[in-house]
Parts: structure tokens; sequence; C-alpha cells
DNA sequence: TCTTGACCTGGAGCGCGCTCCAGGTCCGAG
DNA sequence: CTCGGACCTGGAGCGCGCTCCAGGTCAAGA
């Protein structure tokens, strides 16, 4: 299987080096596997899941958020439990979009305004 | 004209009054006018102001972004500078609600597979 | 008048999410 | 074998957006 450098994986990801390393000790993502020399080796997979962080990262989730998120997934939760942890995360971002469209509205006022 | 106390202020709009104190600081807010002993005095007016301001703050806005707007519409501008601001910051706000679409898009994903 | 509590100011402190740094290790090219 | 660049670790530093604190002032009620 195919691995990439730190750099390739930064790179490919987007995500810093210092990031990647954080995101890591912080459980968010791997354990990434190592070389002999401890050097990391990121996998398709890895990257796979860097991207789904970095996709809940701007849309404005914490970092305890997605350890939270990786936990619920990766242990031992019932079907139940983790559909409830998720459809409350999905309340969340929908009361962001709703603060959005509330600041939109009020963009859109003045934008009509000033036009 | 009746006026609000800091106290009822921060109840009225729901933010604490060091916030009220910090937003004003930094030019979101005010300047709140005065008593002859030096404590401020909200009007309705300002009331709703910080109402905008938090709505704004909800949706994302950092505190630099606000001091930008409020000099926008406050200063000399145009109204061409003024819809071109408020557009540029329309388009930021769209790139958040689709940003956290496609977050919820995952999560609909994960919540179906689990369902 | 005295007390009490709301308010004032300036500045320190804090949690978050990185970002940077020092000092050392690994390893491929020459 | 040597060199240099990519990588390692642990920990310090930073910008943001508050939040808290000390030490003092103001003003309404007893």
């Amino acid at each position: 299987m195919t691995t990439l450098t730190p750099a390739a994986a930064a790179d490919r990801t987007g995500v810093s080096l210092d990031t990647l390393r954080y995101y890591e000790r912080e459980g968010l993502i791997g354990p990434i596997r190592r070389t002999a020399g401890g050097r990391r080796e990121y996998t398709e997979n890895d990257v796979f899941w860097i991207g789904l962080v970095t996709c809940f990262r701007e849309a404005g989730l914490g970092i305890g958020d997605l350890r939270e998120f990786v936990a619920i997934l990766r242990a031992e939760h019932s079907p139940q439990e983790r559909v409830a942890f998720l459809r409350e995360r999905r309340g969340a971002l929908e009361q962001r979009v709703a603060a959005l469209c509330r600041a939109m509205e009020i963009l859109d006022g003045k934008i009509s305004y000033y036009s």
C-alpha cells in the first residue's frame, strides 16, 4: 500500500505539519504508523480522515467536539448512542446556519438600502 | 428619552457588562453617553446596535470585521464602497454556510448508516 | 451621615487552536 | 562517509475574545 511522507500529507490535505502533529496528539486523527526510524507514514485512509476533520473544523466544530466525534465512531457504542450524538451535532450546525442567515438578512437589508 | 443602566442593558441584550465595555473600547458600539458621575447610559438605539453586533458575532464575524463594518457604515464612504464591502461580507457568510452544509451532509451520511 | 451596592478604570489571566522553536535524529544523494 | 534537508519531541509563544480582579467612585436608602 502506498503511503505519504508528512510533507506530502500536508500538501495533499492543506493542513500544516504542525497542525497534523497537533491533531494526532489531540486524538483527532491516527495514531499514524511509523517507519523503523520513527517517521510518520500517512495512508490514503489517514488522508481521507484528515479531510473529514478539516471539513468539520471549517464548519466551526471545536477540537473537543471532534475528539468526542472520533471517540463515538470508534469505541463501542450502540447505534442509538451514535445516532443521538450525531443528531445533536447536526442540530447545532443547523443553529449556526440559522445565525448566518439572520446576519445575511441584515446585510441584504443594508445592501438594498445603499443600492 | 428613557435610558438604561449598564445592568439593564446587559440584561436586555444578553451581553455581559464586561463584554459591553470591551465592545465599546474596541469601537464596535458607542461611544455610550455618560451621566454627570461618569456612569454609562444606554439608549434604545444603543441596545438595537448591540443586537446587530451580537447577531454578527454569532454568525462568526471577528471583532476586526465588525470594527470595519461600523467604520464603513459611519464614516464617509460612497454607497459603492459600502455595497462592495457588504457584498464581500455576504459572500464570506455564504461560504460558511456551504462549509456547514458539507459537514451536515457527512453527518447525515453517518446517521443513515447507523439508523 | 453612613452604608451598601452598582459602577468605574486599567490591566492581568484564560481557553482555544494553532504556530514556532531548540536541539536532536534519520537517511538519500554525492 | 559526509552532508543537508526532512523529520522528530517537548515545550514556549501568540492572537482572539472575552473574563476577572483590585482599588477606587458614585448615589440611593436607612
